[in-house]
DNA sequence: AATAACTTTCAATTTATTTTGAAAGTTCAA
DNA sequence: TTGAACTTTCAAAATAAATTGAAAGTTATT
């Protein structure tokens, strides 16, 4: 395999995988393009070499600033805007950590609160236990793995995992 | 705000967050539904309450039994099946990690290690260098976050969260 | 072996998501 | 202030995913 065909390859796989992570195919693929890339790209070297329309080049491109995956880099005396991609897979994780966070364990977070305002407390005094405990449960996990996150963001990947890792094979 | 209706709402809200893992809406419901019964259900008392079709309330829960978030629960002298959800949701979650590394963090790495075999190390070595860092990092990064989740799948809760928590601390 | 009581399958349909591309908007240089 | 160079928007089209429901399959009972 040749260099260009595998970072092709990489492309695809990446674009692949960012569909299990709340990131549409192409904008996978726009990023792992930039990740790829030895120089910033404009918007027309991104569609033409993903072939899609500018549309779609543009929307995606805004996400991915949006979650902090690329930024806009201005070449002095263009016009054109270019883009370049974080590359730090730790940093690339965690971004997309915090940004699922934002997504979805706050409004989970949130409709459990909601769900716990039940004012028939006394009926069915074993059924509203159970469900309590339930929401409780959920709540509590929730709440565990936002502590963690908040750490990850915090740390360094190799504080992050080295020391985790000592103290989990214990 | 009624217990039942709470319920409800808690089947709609878990609906809505399975999407995001994994877990297309009426296969979280279907969950949800058994985690808040008190009773095992059978498949006519989930198309009932869901208002879906035999065909849909079949499929996904032969794919919540094939994730091992439910069971067949046969009743004796009854014909009819009946399913109970897990309810544990540390376990919950356990299993759906699981299932998503099987489908996601595998291949990956699989596709990753067919990168790795370019052919033209010796041209554009810098650009040959760049590209192979980045294979090995995100495999690193996926190696470690397999073994998380190694130790998550045996360990307990209140182990896992409590310790790490404590050394997190720090 | 026939029938009743169920479960499973899958082609067709419905619903949801993504993509396109042309039109509208913006910014800069002359 | 105009117009060229670029970016953004969004309704319509294309694609992908989930759902239906009737037909086929299975198993237990008589």
């Amino acid at each position: 395999m040749k260099l260009e065909e595998a970072k092709k390859s990489f492309v695809e796989a990446w674009g692949t995988l960012g569909t299990n992570w709340g990131i549409n195919r192409t904008m996978a693929q726009i990023h792992a393009l930039l990740m790829v890339s030895e120089h910033p790209l404009s918007t027309d070297e991104i569609m033409e070499i993903l072939d899609i329309s500018r549309g779609n080049a543009n929307m995606n491109m805004r996400a991915l600033i949006d979650w902090g995956l690329a930024e806009r880099k201005i070449k002095l005396g263009e016009r054109m805007e270019f883009f370049v991609g974080e590359k730090d897979i730790w940093k690339v994780a965690v971004k997309i950590i915090r940004e699922r966070r934002k997504r979805e364990i706050d409004p989970l977070r949130s409709t459990l609160r909601d769900l716990k305002m039940i004012d028939d407390k006394d009926e069915k005094k074993e059924e509203y236990q159970r469900f309590m405990k339930l929401l409780n449960d959920i709540d509590g996990f929730a709440d565990s793995a936002d502590k963690i996150t908040d750490k990850m963001v915090l740390a360094d990947q190799n504080w992050f995992f080295g020391t985790l890792m000592k103290m989990m094979i214990k």
